[in-house]
DNA sequence: GATGAATGAGTGTTCATTCAT
DNA sequence: GATGAATGAACACTCATTCAT
């Protein structure tokens, strides 16, 4: 909605804290009043910017892989994919490390996050047990190595920040997709 | 020192933007014009704080192996250390996740960030050729290793926070270790 | 404006720096977010505040004398009123002299006042220019005449503060009537 | 003293209401609690300040002309000091009219003025009555006169603030010595 | 003769929110 | 569907001042 994309942009601009009803107001040349009108609360609008984050993240951090038909392309697609998963592309890190940091905090919040990891790991999962039916890889516990896989790609991107002059995209890509190969081939 | 430490407490509470000098004077049960009498402004107390996470961090993070004479014993140290660094213990989560939000958005940030990181890694390297040395790992590329290390203890942690009812922690340390042991007898 | 004469009101009774937002919405018995509501800043506000003085003084201090058709007559009415301007009647002189001294200091200001001389100092000359045509009076020349009868005006009114016992206001008014003509008789 | 000379400066550059006993000390390289520890009170440093302008004004604005003998040349001294007296030599007019202004309020500051002046003025009736006994001008009232003579030097002074670009420093004093001897050839 | 810790009232300003229109 | 007036609490920060050293 109009209203969270301005409160996102606020939050890029100046941070979590930072990010009042009144800023978020004047960027839309409108009245604060109206945006109270429709959130009654501030707290109702920061859920909604969860709620904004969450369905973000979850509808683009993977896509659809069950067009693909042969299982070894279908099974590199995703290793393709996951080596390659950068916040920067579809959402703000600083918004997205805001919501996570308030997940800490909060149960609500928590819960959502929760949930969506839930999601995106049994959505790995899926896909590793498809690769190892067509024995294509060969994993003990489905379950694990799809937490696995998932603490490579935040653990990646988290150091991703923090890195000297930037990461090369290519070198990090290859390293994950040979970590995770490594795994698959040796029966984590 | 006696601000930090309740500035500290403040944001585990409320949050880094709950956090005023209002609300830490008052913790303290102190007048809160003293604490702008020590720090002019609240820019600076963010500095102080950042600086104290960053040394807690640094000096909490890796023990010094050095002691070990032992090469593989060593080795075994650091990969039981390893999987087992939790924020947790020494430092607030959401402490420092608040701070290395604050990390995206400041330059001054960051760059204490990044070095904080570059020793931590170089730490890591050093103990990673140290075994190498002795046989007994196998590594391409010390520094690529130290930082896959890196970014799987990160995952690790920030993983853990959106996982459903916890974590079995020595199910985790097992899967750190077993991972990297299969990294450094893989020649990665 | 509601705000800037109550403003007005508090600067007479604790000056210029003793004029705080608080002060002035706690006479009008209305909360001090409102002021700001209004005038975004304290600085918009004293700007307001100038722009009223000027106002003020600018449409108080001379009349119009175009609807006086006797040329002498005219210019006895001339001589009159700015004989007895007195800044007293119609703006208070702690005000009056607070806006001054800021003049000192702010280009603006300067700006504003120097353009209120400029309109007064005319608007004398033309009466001056209008008496001489008639004959009445014989100047060299009318801006330097203008000046000087402008700088009787205020110095009388600078003296008038700091006089013992006040002054005798129909003495002070011959004075400079006398003044005013010794030098408009004399070809000054 | 060394206090009053910084408070003074601090006038200069933040106005009246700007000068703060923490700046004042900042400009000292002293802590603030120095300066209550000479000046018990604000309020006494301030009265410090007003008598070191009322000394400052009283020593400087009119030298002594008793040691001119002849009594034309000294009326023609008198004549040359007067018609150049500025502030901005050895007052700053910032200071001067916060001085000036604060007097309108202050009865005790009022008074120091009123003396002030007296003196001053006094001073001017002197030399009137000295020039009038060697015939050398013509007056009624020598302390009439004298009044007139502080007036237009005082409206001169204020003008001259206002005016657009700056004044020929050199016209003024003409014209302002011309204004007086028409006044004193003429028996005013 | 000077400092630094500490206070409490006050500064201008921003905050989220309410209400009447 | 939107505005503007109004509030009261909170914000970071400055003020003059006190006191102990």
């Amino acid at each position: 909605m109009e209203i969270l994309s301005h409160f996102y942009e606020v939050i890029i601009e100046e941070g979590f804290e930072g990010a009042s009803i009144a800023k978020i107001a004047e960027k839309m040349s409108v009245n604060p009043s109206l945006l109270i009108h429709y959130y009654k609360t501030k707290d109702a609008m920061i859920e909604g910017l969860i709620e904004h984050i969450i369905n973000t993240y979850s509808s683009h951090i993977l896509p659809d892989f069950s067009k693909v038909e042969d299982p070894k392309e279908r099974w590199e697609d995703v290793l393709d994919v996951v080596s390659r998963i950068q916040w920067g592309t579809f959402l703000n890190t600083t918004v997205f490390y805001s919501a996570y940091t308030l997940s800490l905090r909060d149960p609500g919040v928590k819960n959502k996050f929760t949930e969506l990891y839930e999601k995106v790991v049994g959505q790995l999962q899926d896909e590793i047990a498809h690769a190892q039916q067509a024995n294509i890889i060969q994993v003990k516990d489905t379950r694990q190595a799809a937490q696995l896989v998932m603490t490579l790609i935040e653990g990646a991107n988290f150091y991703q920040n923090v890195s000297h002059n930037g990461v090369d995209i290519e070198k990090r890509s290859r390293m994950i997709k040979e970590t995770i190969t490594l795994m698959t081939d040796n029966n984590i």
